[in-house]
DNA sequence: TCTGGGGTCCTTAATCTA
DNA sequence: TCTGTAGATTAAGGACCC
């Protein structure tokens, strides 16, 4: 026996399918037997974020550029993205998973992992557990799932993905070997555009050839944490641990302009804005962090980041606000039109709500000269037809 | 060719510190 | 006190995921 067959766990993976346009589907019968693209409208900057079955057979996917996807199906329904709506669809979602087993751990919007072990004297087999679970999601919010069952998560998320949609996979721990080794490498878990490419040159395509594949060779591409994490996973052996409610390490926004900026006043009017809303979140949810991240894309896609730690943590977004615009203003970054901005804020501390009041107040009276001196300071980087805008300010 | 937004985790290099 | 070093921490970037 391998150490993959070694256990009586049983980990379900549950995958609503085409999620953000199935909602849109749902609600809107019109939109039924149509190609359906949740994400970025065509004309625009961004992508796909969810294509319905139908979007999917004219090649459009996931992450796609809208301007592909248009390319493919003009005749498509363009939406923006509803979050509002998918996330109460995902409240209900949850709770009827809830209804089955207390041991769940939402991996996302749509996706959730639950610890079945033991539950087949109340529930029956996996594969009727698996059939429960579709049938009660399915009843409250006339979505279909995939739904995947093996003895690890790594298991049976490959199983939610191998009958889509509305498929059930079970994969006992003694057929984990045979259902593995014809799958494409690409399939295991953090293998992207790169490492695709580093088993591409290494001429491994299945699971079944990385099993088979020299050992020097692989830890030489891949370095040996990563190859040593593929070759545990094509021999099946991954995480069984279902954590319910894992706590967030970070809070983010970021914009990317319809068009590349080079006027500083509107570069930190986005960012005041989002510092707003991170520092919103960060209340609401009784964060407050000590190191703050700017983020920032240039005219040709390069990306920056760049970071502070506070004496202090802080959820104050004019602290958020200041730090983030003097890490741009301070830093070495080139001077080039952005295309992006972000401000993110991480690292906890314990006691977080005390010790950020603590500094709010100290910070309080924060002077607006100091921003207006900073915003002179990048509009001069930009030339003098735009140092107008620092001195208008000002008047 | 064109690449969103919100995250997590890993690697690497520089710096600090015991 | 000096020096070398190992380990921790910080910072930046990259890969990946949904």
């Amino acid at each position: 026996m391998t150490e993959a067959q070694q256990t009586d766990r049983w980990i379900a993976h549950v995958d609503l399918d085409a999620f953000y346009a199935s909602c849109e589907q749902r609600d809107n019968p019109e939109y039924r037997g149509r190609p359906v693209v949740v994400g970025a409208l065509p004309g625009r900057r961004g992508v796909v974020a969810a294509a319905s079955y139908e979007a999917r057979e004219f090649g459009i996917r996931s992450a796609m550029p809208i301007s592909d996807a248009y390319r493919r199906c003009p005749d498509a329904v363009y939406l923006r993205p509803d979050m509002r709506k998918y996330s109460q669809v995902s409240r209900q979602v949850f709770a009827v998973i809830k209804t089955i087993t207390p041991v769940v751990e939402q991996a996302s919007i749509d996706e959730a992992y639950l610890d079945i072990s033991g539950l087949e004297k109340l529930l029956g087999p996996p594969a009727a557990i698996g059939q429960e679970l579709k049938r009660r999601i399915h009843e409250a919010t006339r979505l279909t799932a995939s739904v995947g069952l093996g003895p690890n998560r790594l298991i049976a998320k490959l199983g939610s993905d191998y009958q889509k949609p509305d498929g059930l996979t079970v994969v006992r721990p003694d057929e984990v070997l045979d259902f593995l080794a014809p799958m494409p490498v690409t399939n295991l878990r953090g293998v992207g555009r790169r490492t695709s490419r580093h088993f591409d040159e290494l001429g491994i395509r299945t699971v079944a050839e990385l099993r088979a594949a020299a050992p020097g060779a692989l830890e030489q591409k891949l370095g040996p944490r990563a190859a040593a994490s593929f070759r545990r996973q094509a021999d099946g052996i991954a995480s069984d641990a279902v954590v319910p409610g894992r706590a967030r390490k970070s809070i983010s926004k970021e914009r990317t302009f319809n068009e590349d900026v080079t006027d500083a006043i509107k570069l930190h009017d986005q960012l005041r804005e989002l510092a707003a809303g991170v520092a919103r979140i960060a209340r609401r949810e009784n964060l407050a962090g000590q190191v703050i991240t700017l983020k920032i894309r240039f005219t040709g896609f390069e990306t920056h980041t760049r970071q502070k730690k506070l004496p202090q943590a802080t959820h104050d977004e004019r602290v958020l606000l200041q730090t983030a615009w003097q890490l741009y203003t301070d830093s070495d970054l080139p001077r080039k039109a952005v295309r992006l901005i972000g401000v993110g804020i991480s690292h906890w501390s314990d006691n977080s709500s005390q010790q950020a009041d603590l500094f709010d107040s100290a910070t309080e009276h924060a002077n607006d000269d100091r921003l207006l001196d900073t915003i002179d300071n990048v509009t001069d980087r930009f030339g003098s037809g735009k140092l107008q805008l620092g001195v208008n300010r000002r008047q």
